[in-house]
RNA sequence: GCGGAAGUGGCGGAACUGGCAGACGCGCAGGACUUAGGAUCCUGUGGCUGAGAGGCCGUGGGGGUUCAAAUCCCUCCUUCCGCACCA
């Protein structure tokens, strides 16, 4: 008996599909796609592309052996199927890999590229790979910059002032990643300052309305938190603008962002950010400018990072200066205060202690008074809270001792006295708005997104600075602007291009005349924003993608990566495709139709990553158990969204199923072999071979929902146990079941594991007798006259406890069921003497009397 | 604080729309075959109790709805993740 030997049979499929292209994915020629009728249609399967480097760990794999699955079933479905797969190329470790292996990042980068393919190919994972790319291809980055400068031309990319991590060690900007702790990575010793320099901008902000609202389309089919980080990140709000002018300051006025006009009679103070430019006029010259100067230039040098801003206790100084509530006429006071962020809103705010909690503590610390407008609704009178509340009145500032914050209504607030939040929120912003001193205003947390790195090993960005005439684009006929081959990379000094005078001395595109490029590189995520959509003609030299090939395969309909992009990766994504839209290139806007987030694989309760030392390489594992082995393990350890904790003893337990269907199989080849026909009436069935193909057909049934809906497949792989158990359990086969049967039987238990362990599945196909291989072969629907039971196990209850079980046929009647119910032994003589309420039947389940 | 997810045996996890909790696997125990076995096969395996048939308890805690709750409702607790002075 020849044992399961998965080296053997993996490298020989492989093989196999390498020879028949099986997993290239063309488009039907135009009438075919129109005309198709039989088949389902296109499906798009894609993992996140990885970025190369370290090792492909067994968290890689399981991303991967998901998307692999859900390919292989889409395909068996009838779906034209493209899986394509590619390289996040460029990037920071390159970069520093390079610095320190005195190598050039593009070695260390094709030197992890090949690893990792050689990998992904050891595992048989169905990829198209003609259309493989990597994104540090020129053929490829050429179209970031060809990207850039349509944004350019639509003022969706610009250039401004912003704060950079700066190391004066290394005199060079660091990126977030390289500050830890707020020290450099390199100089433990050396604390990272901010400079201000000049970058560059997608302006991300224009389409924050559609990125949030379209948000509301992907409930059901994005995973529940991803879109909840998304609207969070996004941070719309609904407000209003209300302009305070300043007392004394002949028509100056403070403008602030309020969602809460409704409580803007029980504004107390006026507070402006640090950073707000009227900060410096309102105090020229005063006292409280000789008093707080000092205070002022340490809230504005405060670190801008946010853990120390949440945890900052609140500070602030009054300016000298008031303001006057527009609705109320009420003099407020002027404070600065350190919690008032410029970047939000107005960079002011009207400060509402009583129904604000920030408001509250602050007003609190430095005795603002704290007027209370807003009462619960179901207060008939005032509440003790609000009867105290008023501390101009009583002059203590201690009978408050929280803000009230929800929804209720006002009071004190003089003509809208009386009206409930929701109606104020209206009625106020309308006649602020009519009286002229206010508009309804929506703001975003969102901020454009800067793309401007100070690195080598990116997207150079495609513009040029002229004498004359300034920042000119590079015209579309001269790109891409390739990476300088030989850039002096020592990680110190100032960027790798500026240090590169064959690539900063240019010409202006203008005048011909003498002009430098411009030396950032783009962020990567400019990278990862389109790709999958370059996978579509990845060959393509005269535009980004085919608009007939985005026509046909996009969007994305199956898109599996992990957790930590759920918002930048998926947002920027999102974000350029719907510029794509308004520039014309694709028509809808949308690009991942369905997203899955997968599980990470942990290993002594972290996830896998080189640098904690933890890795399961995926290499290793097919050398030592096979890869079908290992693509069943991190299937079958959990539903593929959740973390699996690493444990080589359930591998073992994964290696030993298969051993067990390999050997199932060679028993019985040769019988299924030698089955002729297929027509297996129920009528014609023996019990043991009713029994059996009852088993199977149930477990195809459960099966198929498995993969359908929710993509549990460690309970298909359990139920496709039990069948293989129960297989086992009916053994010796030869004399009591038809070959017929058996055949039908291994062969719906073979297709059934195609998907998840697909080497060993070709395998038993051909030792079924098939000589056509899987790729032909379809899903198969399981047969409801074989799946249904005859007999089905009914319980007999007694007020809810489990009094007997009985074997009847499927389908008895309520009253026939509660007689065979009373007539056993058991519950007759526990009925006996009471007085049976009520009985429940449920149908081929259960029967309960409820006694007293 | 806000938002999201989740709490089931020694462990990973099953249980579709409320209907026998613990499928399947790991581990463990016992046995068979074996020179041997970390190979393979068989049996057992939630807790307490009982000689046994059986009984009682049991899905984070408490309460509720129901003939019936892991599942629905209320409440509290814990863990993980994301955001975090966003006006």
């Amino acid at each position: 008996m020849a044992e399961y030997n998965p080296q053997e049979i993996e490298a020989k499929w492989q093989a196999r599909w390498e020879r028949d292209k099986a997993f290239d994915a063309d488009m039907p020629a135009a009438e075919a796609r129109t005309t198709q009728k039989s088949e389902r249609g296109k499906y798009y399967v894609l993992e996140m592309l990885p970025y190369p480097s370290g090792t492909l760990h067994m968290g890689h794999m399981r991303n991967y052996a998901i998307g692999d699955t859900v390919a292989r079933y889409r395909r068996m479905r009838g779906h034209n199927v493209i899986h394509p797969m590619g390289w996040d190329a460029f990037g920071l470790p390159a970069e520093n890999a390079a610095i320190k292996n005195q190598t050039h990042p593009r070695d260390w980068t094709n030197k992890n590229i090949a690893e990792f393919k050689s990998v992904l190919h050891r595992f048989g994972f169905s990829y198209d790979w003609r259309r493989e790319i990597s994104t540090c291809e020129p053929e490829y980055y050429r179209w970031n910059q060809w990207f850039f400068l349509q944004m350019l031309e639509r003022g969706l990319a610009y250039r401004k002032k912003s704060r950079v991590n700066w190391c004066p060690r290394c005199a060079t900007v660091l990126a977030n990643e390289q500050v830890v702790n707020g020290r450099c990575w390199r100089h433990e010793d050396t604390i990272v300052e901010t400079r201000e320099i000049e970058q560059w901008f997608f302006k991300i902000t224009a389409y924050a309305d559609e990125l949030v609202e379209a948000l509301n389309d992907l409930e059901g089919v994005w995973p529940d938190r991803v879109i909840a980080m998304q609207r969070n990140w996004i941070g719309k709000s609904r407000g209003a603008r209300v302009r305070f002018q300043i007392a004394d300051a002949s028509g100056q006025s403070i403008e602030v962002f309020t969602t809460r006009i409704d409580t803007i009679y029980g504004a107390a103070a006026i507070i402006l950010a640090a950073a707000h430019p009227l900060v410096d006029s309102l105090m020229a010259g005063s006292e409280a400018q000789k008093k707080n100067g000092a205070l002022l230039e340490k809230m504005r040098r405060a670190s801008a990072k946010a853990e120390d801003v949440a945890t900052a206790e609140k500070d602030g100084f009054f300016t000298g200066r008031y303001a006057i509530n527009p609705f109320s006429g009420e003099k407020l006071p002027i404070w600065v205060g350190n919690f008032v962020l410029m970047e939000y809103g107005t960079g002011a705010i009207m400060a509402v202690p009583a129904h604000d909690e920030r408001d509250f503590e602050f007003c609190s610390k430095y005795q603002i008074p704290i007027p209370t407008v807003i009462v619960p609704q179901t207060d008939t009178k005032p509440s003790a809270r609000a009867a105290s509340g008023d501390s101009r009145e009583t002059g203590d500032f201690t009978a408050i001792h929280e803000a009230f914050i929800d929804y209720g209504r006002l009071v004190n607030s003089g003509p809208y006295s009386g009206l409930t939040s929701e109606e104020a929120l209206a009625k106020m912003t309308a006649d602020a708005e009519s009286r002229g001193f206010g508009k309804e205003e929506t703001t975003y947390r969102l901020r454009d997104w800067g793309i401007s790195r100070q690195r080598y090993w990116g997207t150079p960005i495609p513009v040029v600075y002229c004498p004359t005439h300034e920042m000119v684009p590079v015209p579309v006929d001269q790109l891409p602007v390739v990476l300088p081959p030989n850039p002096k990379l020592t990680g110190m000094g100032e960027s790798p291009l500026a240090a590169t005078p064959e690539f900063v001395n240019t010409t202006c595109p203008k005048c011909g005349g003498p002009a430098r490029r411009e030396t950032d590189t783009m962020d990567t995520f400019v990278d990862s924003s389109w790709y999958f959509l370059r996978y579509l003609s990845p060959h393509d030299a005269k535009e980004p993608f085919a608009r007939a090939a985005a026509n046909y395969w996009f969007p994305v309909d199956q898109y599996i990566g992990g957790i930590t992009h759920a918002i930048l990766h998926l947002l920027y994504a999102r974000f350029f495709c719907k510029v794509l839209r308004d520039i014309g290139l694709l028509q809808q806007a949308e690009p991942f139709a369905r997203l899955f987030t997968q599980g990470m694989v942990l290993k002594g309760g972290t996830a896998m990553s080189k640098s904690k030392g933890n890795v399961v390489g995926a290499l290793d594992m097919a050398e030592k158990y096979g890869a079908d082995t290992g693509r069943l393990y991190t299937l079958f350890a959990a539903p593929p969204e959740k973390d699996i904790e690493w444990s080589e003893a359930s591998v073992e337990g994964a290696a030993r199923y298969l051993r067990r269907v390999f050997a199932l199989i060679e028993r019985h080849s040769a019988e299924a072999k030698s089955a002729h026909g297929t027509n297996l009436e129920v009528s014609s069935l023996k019990e043991k071979e009713r029994a059996l193909l009852r088993k199977t057909h149930q477990t195809l049934r459960r099966v198929s929902h498995d993969f359908e809906t929710r993509w549990h497949f460690n309970s298909a792989i359990a139920l496709t146990m039990e069948l293989v158990n129960e297989i086992h359990a009916a053994e010796p086969l030869e004399r009591s079941v038809r070959p017929e049967v058996i055949r039908e039987v291994l062969e719906l238990l073979t297709l059934m594991l195609a998907p998840m362990i697909p080497h060993l599945a070709e395998e038993m196909w051909e030792m079924l007798g098939h000589s056509g291989g899987l790729m032909a072969a379809r899903w198969p629907d399981y047969r409801a006259e074989l799946a249904a039971d005859e007999m089905v196990e009914v319980v007999a209850q007694i007020n809810g406890r489990v009094r007997a079980k009985m074997t009847v046929e499927a389908g008895l009647a309520e009253e026939e069921l509660v007689a065979r119910a009373k007539a056993e032994p058991r519950v007759a003589s526990e009925l006996a003497g009471k007085h049976v309420v009520k009985s429940i039947v449920v149908r081929d389940k259960l029967v309960n009397f409820v006694v007293r």
